[in-house]
DNA sequence: GAGAGAATCACCCGAAAGGGGGATTTTAAT
DNA sequence: ATTAAAATCCCCCTTTCGGGTGATTCTCTC
């Protein structure tokens, strides 16, 4: 018997999960939490096997649950649930000691799948899931590191301000910031500023 | 007695709205399809009076089905449904016939009341759906309308090339480029290419 | 057929960007 | 203590950008 709890923000999840659940012989419907404080209240005098889990939820986000309750409740398998594919998220789960991720848009059959193979130690990717972790290694992982100090000047190449208003604007040299600058050019392996900021702003650097 | 029919892709989302919706007295649930020709198929001999409609689905758009749904049966109301809000589909759907729309995180009594007020010929909007739609065309339709050519020499900027190399490329002068590149800062009020670039990928433009 | 935009081309000029070349200091990690 | 990386600063030079101010041609609309 596989006891699962969900913890999602949208009622109209949780009941859809319910009811998908319901007449499943081996899987007992723990209970649900709408947000990360009714979560942990329900852990403190009972427990589940798998925890379904909403990345994006007001308050506490998934991400930072998940770790958590892996701290505190490192027997219980987490599975991740979210609407799209959204790579970052799904990277920052499995950080934070999710077994996987599953799409809310899943059929009954794949959902069921992923409850039973993290129940058994497993690890799970809906199908879109695992391309779009694949895809998103792919494209950021070879993007090379930005110091915390070139962020801070590519922000404000992308709010519009020249090197001088740049340099005033956080008390540097013109020359730092021209430095900072070029060093921008050259990691991210672009021409000139157009392209600069078009990677910047599709890969959500800023 | 209100027959309520929706249009989905994802089950989750059926089983939960039909769970919400099931011990409602005045509503009738008429049944479910999960694409745009089950839909249809449906209509063909039946009818419902609230149609739930996902704007987002595989195969035909959610924004098509609602228009073609609408021409066909102007006596249905459609309600739009999604998860986020998205200003720009919220428009669409709307100028394409629906009578509101409602996110899919919203509470039984919101789902309630919304099918309650398109039923009666109102318009109905989630209180974030409403903020999103204001949003949106206050960021979108005061953004001035650029010609094929700047349209065209802004995409060449994007990619990183100079005014005599877009010159080149395009067989033009480079003075003429560099009109464009000119009007273009002007018409999107924006100071330089950095925020220029910035504008145009985060409001889609190229 | 008058007018409005779009598209084309042209010049002046100062400011900014970008390609080099260096340098020192601070900070973090080993 | 040593090393590596980040952060800071400086100057050379050429190209590009951006502001201003013009112009002509074409096309479409009213």
């Amino acid at each position: 018997m596989i006891r699962v709890f969900i913890v999602d923000d949208h009622p109209v999840v949780i009941e859809g999960i319910h009811s998908l659940l319901q007449n499943e012989k081996d899987i007992e419907w723990a209970g649900h939490a709408m947000n990360a404080s009714s979560c942990f209240g329900y852990f403190v005098n009972n427990t589940a096997d798998v925890l379904l889990m909403d990345i994006s939820m007001p308050g506490m986000d998934g991400v930072e649950l998940c770790k958590i309750m892996n701290e505190k409740y490192p027997g219980i398998f987490i599975l991740g649930l979210s609407t799209f594919n959204q790579g970052l998220y799904i990277k920052k789960m499995m950080e934070n000691g999710a077994s996987g991720y599953i799409l809310k848009n899943s059929s009954k059959e794949e959902l069921l799948k992923a409850i039973h193979t993290v129940n058994n130690g497993g690890i799970f990717f809906s199908g879109e899931a695992g391309e779009a972790l694949k895809e998103y290694q792919k494209s950021s992982t070879q993007l090379p590191e930005l110091s915390p100090r070139e962020k801070e000047i590519l922000a404000l190449i992308a709010e519009g301000f020249t090197n001088p208003q740049i340099a005033e604007k956080i008390f540097l040299s013109p020359f730092t910031v021209d430095s900072h600058r070029k060093n921008l050019l050259a990691k991210l392996n672009v021409k000139n500023t157009a392209s600069l900021i078009r990677l910047a702003v599709e890969k959500k650097l800023i």
